[in-house]
DNA sequence: CGTGTCGTTCGACGTTCGTCAAGGTGTCGC
DNA sequence: GCGACACCTTGACGAACGTCGAACGACACG
């Protein structure tokens, strides 16, 4: 159902920027950059995302998210998976706690397809 | 329901970028933040979007976009209502039609928000 | 092994969203 | 004024979403 892979944000050369202002595009990459503005377009999972970006060096756990945003561990896991699939977020296990960091180049992507005044 | 102005997008100056990267935001902030993302969060969206950057000196009209994306005239007025309430496009009545521009502001500062390796 | 903790998945609920057909508003030309 | 045209609004419907409690799986420690 989702798309592991994103041809259009996966570029890491030439295709770069201005992906969105550069002509009409195809309906298949408006699904999946849609898919992945989705990712982030919830005030819990915005929240999240600043949360994790504030602490890229240690990463902080589902236990420790839920508390500082106000919902369940259960919607943070729902919520951490969306940002996971997209490709933003990466979680690692240590011991019973889950760890999550901040993926720099799935947001970096998504900012050079959008901007327009990016190259 | 839909505030008119955003503190944190309407920031031309200081704030500037990385207000994603720079510590936790307010629950208020992420609302506002993910409102706008929303408001392309979307297939059909994104790709109205990418039809109006493409013609940023004449402007394109409802009647020419509708066909264009495969959906109704409705449909696309009802889009570009969000759009236009996001502050990403600009519409402007001439005679019958309404031509439709871009708001380079407005995207521009939405990839500034999100973006954490802009400044 | 058994217990406890952390995390995810499942089922259900209410809400929001995208879409269209139908009707309404505004504008132009005759 | 009166059609004709472009656009917007309304109402309705199905689909997708966010949230929670409960059940399940993974792991550490006695």
């Amino acid at each position: 159902m989702m798309p592991k892979r994103l041809r259009v944000l996966d570029t890491t050369g030439p295709i770069c920027c201005a992906t969105l202002a550069s002509g009409p595009i195809s309906e298949a990459d408006a699904l999946e950059i849609a898919l992945r503005l989705k990712a982030l377009a919830d005030p819990v999972r915005v929240r999240l995302m600043s949360l994790i970006l504030a602490e890229t060096d240690t990463g902080v756990c589902t236990c420790d998210l839920a508390p500082a945003v106000g919902v369940t561990e259960a919607t943070v896991s729902h919520h951490m998976k969306q940002l996971r699939d997209a490709g933003l977020v990466e979680g690692t296990r240590k011991g019973t706690n889950v760890f999550y960091r901040p993926n720099a180049d799935g947001l970096g992507a998504l900012c050079r397809v959008i901007d327009p005044a990016c190259c």
